[in-house]
Parts: structure tokens; C-alpha cells; sequence
DNA sequence: TTGACTTACCTAATGGCCTTAGGTTTCCCT
DNA sequence: AGGGAAACCTAAGGCCATTAGGTAAGTCAA
């Protein structure tokens, strides 16, 4: 029972960052990113201010964690997204990923704002917070180069340029959408929609070399 | 003299309130958007925070100004740099166009925030201080029209969907490089510098009908 | 020139915020 | 059962936006 008794303890606490972080992002979705206001998460689990002290040592600590929450849930679920598509069709895969995290910031708004755009003054992501990042960004690189593998693209695809390109497309279409019609639907949104067309047209630019140049 | 002794007051009253708008964007430079402190604005003029309500009844009447501002100034360089092209080119014409804006756009990413993610909790733009930034898409809409005129662009590139698509095409470099790499220049950004590859893709895509479909 | 009015500032105050300091109670483990 | 840590609290400092109300100077009509 010594462990028992510490483990519902560290349980306890868990649950309450847990909470903690669940209101931080309820109360932005309501009232904007920038706007949280420890005093108003506090009020709403019942404390007083200074008691989530106890749990993040700042603000930004909180915003911190949620950067890091909101990477590693956008890089799980396209993961899964990925690996539940047709392995044998890398184009299909590649469209069903996309799909899947588009949707995903469009139905979390307030996650794509605190991870893409930089838009909280003071806020820098620390490096643990920004790995899930980099394990997405490593993750369209492997996936532009699995197709230019199977012959989808051609190898400049798989360039610094070719993953700059692709999530500058994607990244056009989600702050157009987010900024300008935030409350349409992945299929009414009039920017969201042009999904497949954008990605049709990278593929274009990325013809394998078999044609014309 | 009586309207002279007005004018001189009603002239430095505008003086004034330039004065504070342009403090103002220099302490978001400095500290963000989202940050901006009416008390520190008053001590850059040497006043005390109260008597900006003088010139502007909230916070947000100042945000909405300088939203009116960046949009006014934006549009205004846009026009001018149209202005200044070849219009006997009108893909040339476009794309230099393109570059103003966007490089304005990078020179004035406090604007930029400000006009095209509206990242400031509480602040929704009044119809006028909007009004420019229909005159730009409007201006847009007119210069992708006069391409397809030409015959360089096929007719839906002048349709709604065909100016999202080249507005989301320019907002996914902008928005990629500001969050990313916020200090390279227009010439080595990883994102910006992409700028003529979408302009080309853009081209590509609504290749006029003489081709194939 | 004088009296009324307006403008441009001020101080004082309210109520919010983040954060630190320091205390108390409750819980857990030995 | 008692030592110690965890989880809360209150109090307070120093920011902030905003409102209320005052004062002094500039402007205008008579």
C-alpha cells in the first residue's frame, strides 16, 4: 500500500492539471487565446488564484503546456489518419492525412491559433513543448518522400522547399478560413474546400519526372 | 480669425491622435499585439492614462483606427505599385502587385497581425474602419479580372473561388513566415520567397481554354 | 475686454489582473 | 502517532482599463 497511497495522490494531481488545462482551453474558446485570465479558470474549478500556482508555476507555463498538448494531439491524430488509409495508394493517404488535420484545426481553433500563429505577447514554446512539433513536420517529410519513392512526385518534393510549399498551402487556407469564416464546416468553408485543389495543384508543380519538365 | 484659431486647434488634436497611434504600433512591435498598454502609451507621451480618452473612447477604438490605417496604407501601396507597372503586362503587373503586398505585409507584420488575424480578444472592426479592406478585395477582384480580359486566365480565376484561392495561396506564405521566421528578409525567406512559385501554380491552374480542359 | 464655453489636461478611485509571501489544514506514509 | 509534504488559503504589491470629477488655459461672441 506505500506506493498505492502516493500513486493516488500524484493521480489526484494529475487530474487537476488535467482540469486546470480542459478550463484554460474552454474559457479561450469563449472568450480569445490572449484573454486567459488565471483568476477566471480559478474561479470556475472553485479556487482561489494563487492555488494554481501549486500546479504551474505561471501563465505561460499553461500556455506552454498546451502548446505542447495541442502538438501532440494534432500529430496523434494525423498519425492515425495516416495509418488507418491504404498503404498502397501514398496519394490517398497523403489527401486523407491533410483532410484529418484540417479538420482538426478547424475544430480547434483555439489550438491552431496558440500553435501556429505566435499571436500571445510574451509566449516562446520551450523546446519540450515544441518537440511534438518537429515530430509532425518530420512526419510530412516522410510522407512527401514515401510518394516521391513510389513515383506520386517527383524528388524535389521531398526539399526543404517541397515541405515549405505544402504546409504553406495547407497553412493558407486554415488562417483564411479560421480568420474570415470561422464558423463554417470543413465542407461549406469557402477557403477550407479548396483543400483538394490546392493539394492537386502541388502535385502539378511536383510532376515525376516522366513527363515534360 | 475665428476659423483659423479652430483649425489650429483641430490641427493639433490630429496631431495628437497620430501621435498616439504611432506609439501605439511601436509598443506592439516591441511587446505584441495583444499587449499593447494604454498606460504605457500615455508614458511614451508623457501624459497620464486618462487623458488618451480625449482622443479615443477605449482601447479598442484605437486598435479599430490603426486596423482602418493599416488597411488604408495597404491598399494605398497596393494601388500604387499597380499604378507604377506595365499595363500592357498584366501578369507582370499582378505579380508585382503581389510583392508589394507582401512586402508590406512583412515590413508591417504588427498591421499584418492586426488586419488579417484577428488575434486581439474583444476586437471586431467597425464597417468603417472595414471599408479599405473591401477596396482591396474589390481591387483584387479587378485585377484578376483583367487578366482573364486579356486572355491570360481562365474566366473562373476571377470567380469567388479563384480569388480565395489566390488570397489563400499569398495568406499561407505570409502566415508561414511571420510565425516562423519572422525577421528574414523578403528575398531569403523560406516561405515568402515562394511567392512566385504560387503566383505560378495560381497561373497554371487557370490556364485560359485554348489548352485542354 | 470680458464672461461663457470648450478643450486638454489632471487626480482620485474602482475593480480587474498576475504574482509572491507566508500561513493553515488535510492527507499520507513510516 | 507523529513528521512532513501537499493543497489550499489570505494578504498584499504592482500592474492594467476605465469612470468621475476637477482645474487651468485657450477660444469666441458680446
Amino acid at each position: 500500500m506505500s506506493t498505492a497511497g502516493l500513486d493516488r495522490r500524484t493521480r489526484r494531481r494529475q487530474e487537476t492539471i488535467e482540469e486546470i488545462l480542459g478550463v484554460a482551453i474552454e474559457l479561450m474558446e469563449t472568450d480569445g487565446v490572449a484573454a486567459l485570465s488565471l483568476s477566471a479558470v480559478a474561479r470556475r474549478l472553485g479556487m482561489q488564484p494563487p492555488s494554481l500556482y501549486q500546479y504551474f508555476p505561471s501563465k505561460m507555463a499553461i500556455y506552454d503546456a498546451l502548446f505542447q498538448r495541442g502538438h501532440e494531439l494534432l500529430r496523434d491524430e494525423c498519425r492515425a489518419a495516416y495509418a488507418a488509409a491504404d498503404a498502397d495508394d501514398p496519394l490517398g493517404a497523403g489527401l486523407i492525412t491533410a483532410t484529418a488535420f484540417c479538420r482538426w484545426c478547424l475544430g480547434h481553433q483555439v489550438y491552431s491559433q496558440l500553435l501556429f500563429w505566435r499571436t500571445v505577447p510574451g509566449f516562446e514554446p520551450s523546446p519540450e513543448a515544441f518537440a511534438p512539433a518537429i515530430d509532425s513536420m518530420q512526419d510530412l517529410r516522410d510522407i512527401l518522400r514515401t510518394q516521391v519513392d513510389a513515383g506520386h512526385l517527383h524528388p524535389d518534393a521531398a526539399s526543404d522547399e517541397g515541405a515549405a510549399l505544402y504546409s504553406s498551402l495547407i497553412a493558407g487556407l486554415l488562417s483564411q478560413q479560421i480568420a474570415n469564416e470561422p464558423d463554417a464546416s470543413f465542407e461549406d468553408g469557402r477557403f477550407i474546400r479548396l483543400l483538394p485543389v490546392v493539394l492537386e495543384m502541388f502535385y502539378q508543380r511536383y510532376t515525376p519526372n516522366q513527363g515534360e519538365s
